[in-house]
DNA sequence: TCCGGAATCCATCCAAAGGTGTAGGGGTGA
DNA sequence: TCACCCCTACACCTTTGGATGGATTCCGGA
C-alpha cells in the first residue's frame, strides 16, 4: 500500500523563491505541494480549497500580512499546521506569528534538510523553534507591552513628526503626547525619540514599508 | 554542433533560495550553473576558479558585502558580467551596486522568465534596470552626496547617540557635530535627527543590522 | 463596589537640539 | 596662485524635547 504524502501549501511572494521551494519539496519522498500562493488573499483561498496538512508561509506578503493570514486560517481551521518561513523580520513578527498559532518559525538561511525535517516534525504534531529565534523571544518577554495609544505615538515618532504634530494628528494635547512618549521610552528601554524610532523599526514594531512617502 | 551554454555562478546566502535558483536555472536550455557561493569570500574564490560568464549575486552576504564583492571581481576581471538579485534594499545599495559595475539589478519578486531573459541579455552585452528601480535611482540623483564626516555623524545619530556623545566618539567638539548635522539634514531633505535616522535606514545609507546590540 | 491602569490634561524646569553667521586651516584641481 | 570644499570651531538665540508631579475621567476585573 502507498504511504500518504504530506500535502503542503507554499505561500511566498517572491516568484523565484517560491518556484525554488516547490521544486525542492516536490522531489522529496512523502511530500507533495498541493498549492501555491503569492499573496495573503490568495493564500486563504488556496487553503480553503486544498486543506493542506502543512502550510509554509512567509510573513511579508502583499495584500494581507502573513500574521493576519495565520490568524484567519487558524480561526477557520484550528488544527491547521503552519510553519513560518521568512528572513529575519524583527522580534515583534516572530512573537505575533507564534501568538497567532504558527507551530514553527524558520529562517530562509536554513538547509533544506532542516526544512524537510521540520515539516515532518510539525506534521507529526510537534513544534519547532530554532535556538536563535527562541532567544529573541525570551528577550522580548522581559519587555512590557505598549498601550494602543503609546503605539500610535510611537508610529508618529518613527514617521518623523514633532510632538506638536503628533498632538494634532491624534487630536490630543502636546502635553499628553509627552506623557505617552515618556512612558513608551521607559518600556522600550531607550532614552530619546530617535532611539525609540530605530528600536521600533529594528524590532519590527513599526514596519519599515510604512516609511515610503506616499506620492505627492 | 552543440551550442555553448552560458556559465552561471550563483551567490546567495539563503540555502533554500540558492538551491531553488540553481534548480531553476539548470533545467533551462543554454544555461549551466557552474558554481555556488553562500558568502562574499567564497564568491570571489568561486569566481576565480570558474570564470563564469554571468554572476548572479545577492547584496546581503555574510563576511563581505555584495557591493564589495562586485568591486573586487570587477577589479580583477573588468569584463565580468554581474547581475544583482536581491529583495529591495534601499536606494543606496542599488546605486552602489551599479556604481561598482553591476549590469543589471533584479528584484526577487520577478518571474523566472524575466530572470532568464535578463541573464541572456546581459550575456549579450546589454544592461537591464527595471523601471521601478530606475525610478528610485533618478530620485537619488537629485540628492547631494554626504561628506565622509557627515556620514560618520549620521551613523552615530542612527545609533541613538546625543550630540555630546557623538562629539566624544568622533573626537570633535559638540559645536562641530551640530554643524555637520545641520548640513546633513539639508542634504537628506529632513528637519530633525529622528527623520534623518529613519531616512538613513530606509534608504540603506546605514544598514539596519548595525543596530543589533553587541552582547554586553 | 472598589481598585488600578489607561488616557487625558496641565504647569514647570532644564537640557538638548536646531538655525544662523562667522572664521581659520588643509587639500585639491583649474 | 586662487577658488572651492571640507572639517573644524565658537557665539547667540529659539524651539523642541524630556523629566517630574499632580489631576480627572473611564472602564474592566477582583
Amino acid at each position: 500500500m502507498i504511504k500518504e504524502s504530506i500535502r503542503v501549501l507554499v505561500v511566498e511572494d517572491h516568484h523565484v523563491v517560491r518556484q525554488g521551494l516547490v521544486a525542492l519539496l516536490n522531489v522529496v519522498d512523502g511530500l507533495e505541494v498541493v498549492g501555491e500562493a503569492a499573496d495573503g488573499v490568495e493564500a486563504i483561498a488556496q487553503f480553503r480549497k486544498h486543506q493542506p496538512d502543512i502550510t509554509l508561509i512567509d510573513l511579508r506578503l502583499p495584500r494581507m500580512s502573513g500574521v493576519d493570514v495565520i490568524q484567519r486560517i487558524r480561526m477557520e481551521t484550528p488544527l491547521a499546521r503552519l510553519i513560518v518561513l521568512t528572513t529575519y523580520d524583527g522580534d515583534e513578527d516572530i512573537y505575533r506569528a507564534l501568538q497567532a498559532g504558527a507551530r514553527a518559525y524558520l529562517l530562509k538561511g536554513m538547509t533544506s534538510e532542516e526544512l524537510i525535517a521540520t515539516i515532518r516534525a510539525v506534521h507529526a504534531g510537534k513544534s519547532h523553534i530554532p535556538a536563535a529565534i527562541a532567544e529573541k523571544l525570551a528577550e522580548r518577554m522581559g519587555t512590557e507591552e505598549l498601550t494602543p495609544r503609546e503605539f500610535d505615538v510611537l508610529e508618529q515618532i518613527v514617521h518623523g513628526k514633532s510632538n506638536k504634530e503628533i498632538g494634532a494628528v491624534l487630536e490630543i494635547s502636546e502635553a499628553t503626547v509627552k506623557t505617552h512618549i515618556n512612558s513608551l521610552l521607559g518600556k522600550l528601554g531607550v532614552t530619546d525619540r530617535t532611539q525609540a524610532a530605530t528600536a521600533a523599526i529594528q524590532r519590527g514594531i513599526v514596519p519599515l514599508e510604512s516609511l515610503r512617502k506616499p506620492k505627492s
